[in-house]
DNA sequence: TTAGGGTTAG
């Protein structure tokens, strides 16, 4: 949808024939009789709106203002021309440009600045240069170069952005903290670090570092270029640490994946006294759900509520996540249900929350009814669906949305797509459909489709497919060890010793090693992780005591069993739900004794010796339970997975 | 009364 049809959406009808009838009086100079009306009240209220963010009722004063006789002022477009640039309407930008021309104010400085700014965030960065360049003034104000410096950052212009800045340093005129925000936030890509820290220099040289929200940005930059180490020190040596500073740093360990840090960064955050916001409870859900600690999310929770935030969005979002990847589909649904609004991060939360729990009929249903909402669906909720219907072993109906993707919505399929079709199709057994498929790919295909296809060899013991899936795989990505794992776990399984020996040199040639396994224990609000052999936490010989007495073990499970009224259980971190928590941390503990990898990393699909752990945990517990790995849970019934998978 | 910027979910 263009930008001006939205504009017209988004505007009541009354109020949008007002805006355009405005503008034709304007055209047609039928105003002039009431040029002399004052105009300084309505500055006042449309200032007002725009500070405070609500910038459809400010930009909808503006034709008001006109039909009621007042004549705009140099005053009134900034606001104008800034609610614009924040709902990103170019059209009624444009029209407000004609107007600007029309009173006279364009010779002004700061409107000539504030329609720059306007045209740049509503990516018309040309427009906003055409006025740079043919303005007498504006290469000599830093302003300026500031308005059209963070157009270009943001329009993933950089090299014009350099380009100006340099002209800038060159004509001398002065660079404030400013300039460097609009240009740093283009260094947020590994590729670009070298420049932004030579900003970094610049910036300490310049005299500006003792500005926070520049320090705020540096900092962004070095965690989403993956400088995670780089960005704790600069974190560290920041004199003055605000909330977004906080953030800043919390959400980067959660974006790289670093969620055990995200909560103790959390904690060490409010013994400071520091106030969380949304922006950190939605990193620390995320971190939860990753870590499976929902009793940390549910403390989350209620933190968020206590503070009045409960109706975020975001944070609802966030919830829904973090409830569904920790296996709570319950809660997870009735938070769903009891949103006033939801959008398609809601329902794509939900329905991936019932893809991984193999729970397919239930995605594919919400996925329909999500249509029927009318809500257009997006490449993430496709491969939501895609994936929810492939580890449910809905094929035909996955591959019908597969198709309808581009046919009903428009959508190119990516190569993710591709790999939970591949996966889709090799779970069923139609290798060689999958096969055509990948070679029908219009793109070349990535490691992840020849990865799904090595699986579903692996499932369905095709050798001969499975080596093509591996040479191609291992050529686009020599280092992910779980393809070797997997091919030599093939080749175990048909006994050929002679392949094992391949895969084995292959790997040491390489010099890859397998990543150690671990497990981890929520209690008392903190994650502990466990790796084999493991004795370093401060209760190791308890815990081993408790370890080697099964019987204890059983004792203890049943009894909790019978307290377990109300559905709910203690769970074990990452891995298996149970009852209570001194048989979780003995089952992490059992787990990694046992050198079991169970809990096992992105890429890594190796259980080991997980099969004796199985057979450990369905005797003591003997009933169903969950195990979850980095992808998603598997459910178990008498020692055996219903997904048939890996295990 | 005036222009430029930084952190958030699937």
């Amino acid at each position: 949808m263009t930008s001006e049809r939205m504009y017209m959406k988004t505007m009541s009808r009354s109020t949008n024939s007002l805006y355009y009838s405005s503008i034709a009086n304007l055209r047609s100079n039928t105003y002039s009789s009431s040029i002399n009306s004052s105009c300084s009240s309505w500055n006042t209220q449309l200032r007002e709106l725009a500070k405070q963010g609500q910038y459809q009722k400010a930009l909808n004063l503006y034709p008001q203002l006109v039909s009621s006789g007042a004549s705009p002022n140099a005053f009134t477009f900034p606001f104008a021309l800034k609610s614009c640039a924040a709902l990103c309407l170019p059209v009624p930008g444009q029209q407000l440009h004609a107007h600007v021309i029309r009173t006279g104010c364009h010779s002004e400085p700061f409107v000539q600045t504030a329609l720059m700014s306007m045209y740049c965030k509503c990516s018309l960065v040309e427009n906003a240069r055409k006025l740079f360049d043919e303005s007498p003034y504006a290469r000599t104000l830093t302003v300026c170069y500031n308005a059209l410096i963070a157009g270009y950052t943001h329009n993933f212009e950089l090299c014009n952005a350099v380009l100006l800045f340099c002209k800038m340093r060159l004509l001398d005129v002065s660079v404030n903290s400013v300039t460097m925000l609009g240009l740093i936030p283009g260094c947020t890509v590994p590729l670009h670090l070298g420049f932004g820290m030579s900003l970094h220099c610049l910036n300490v040289k310049c005299g500006l570092d003792g500005d926070m929200s520049v320090g705020n940005c540096l900092l962004t930059m070095y965690v989403r270029c993956g400088s995670v180490c780089s960005g704790r020190k600069f974190f560290d040596d920041m004199h003055e640490k605000g909330l977004i500073t906080w953030n800043a740093m919390i959400s980067g360990y959660a974006q790289n994946g670093h969620a055990s840090l995200v909560l103790d960064l959390y904690r060490e955050m409010e013994l400071k006294g520091m106030s969380p916001d949304p922006v950190t409870f939605v990193a620390v859900l995320s971190s939860c759900a990753n870590l499976g600690a929902s009793k940390i999310g549910t403390e989350v929770e209620q933190k968020i509520k206590r503070r009045g935030f409960g109706y975020n969005l975001f944070l609802q979002n966030a919830l829904i996540n973090m409830y569904a990847r920790c296996g709570n589909l319950v809660r997870a649904h009735t938070i769903f249900n009891d949103m006033p609004e939801k959008n398609l991060v809601s329902w794509t939360a939900i329905i991936g929350g019932y893809g991984i729990h193999g729970h397919g009929e239930n995605a594919v249903q919400l996925f329909d009814q999500m249509i029927d909402a009318g809500i257009q669906p997006d490449k993430t909720v496709f491969v939501s669906i895609l994936s929810a219907c492939s580890h449910a072993g809905l094929t035909d109906r996955g591959l019908k949305y597969f198709d309808s993707m581009e046919k009903k919505y428009g959508l190119q399929p990516g190569s993710e797509h591709y790999s939970c079709v591949v996966d889709l199709l090799g779970r069923a057994g139609r290798l060689k459909e999958a096969l055509g498929l990948i070679e029908s790919m219009p793109d070349k295909p990535d490691g992840a489709v020849w990865g799904a296809l090595l699986g579903a060899c692996k499932i369905h013991r095709d050798v001969e497919l499975a080596e093509l899936a591996f040479e191609r795989v291992i050529e686009l990505e020599p280092t992910n060890i779980g393809y070797y794992v997997l091919l030599s776990n093939l080749y175990s399984e048909t006994k050929n010793m002679e392949g094992i020996l391949k895969v084995r040199v292959m790997m040491r040639e390489r010099k890859l090693r397998k990543d150690p396994g671990f497990s981890s224990v929520e209690y008392s609000g903190r994650t502990h992780l466990f790796m084999a052999g493991d004795r370093s936490h401060p209760q190791t010989e308890g815990i081993y005591a408790m370890l080697y007495r099964l019987e204890d073990l059983t004792k203890e499970a049943n009894e909790s069993e019978k307290n377990d009224e109300d559905g709910r259980n203690s769970e074990l971190g990452n891995n298996t739900r149970v009852h209570s928590e001194r048989l979780a941390i003995a089952f992490a503990l059992m787990n990694t004794a046992l050198g079991s990898q169970i809990l096992v990393t992105k890429n890594l699909r190796v259980c080991g010796d997980c099969h004796v752990f199985i057979k450990l945990v369905s005797k003591i517990v003997d009933r169903q339970f969950v195990i979850r790995d980095a992808t998603r849970f598997h459910h178990f019934q008498n020692g055996v997975c219903s997904c048939n998978d890996y295990w």
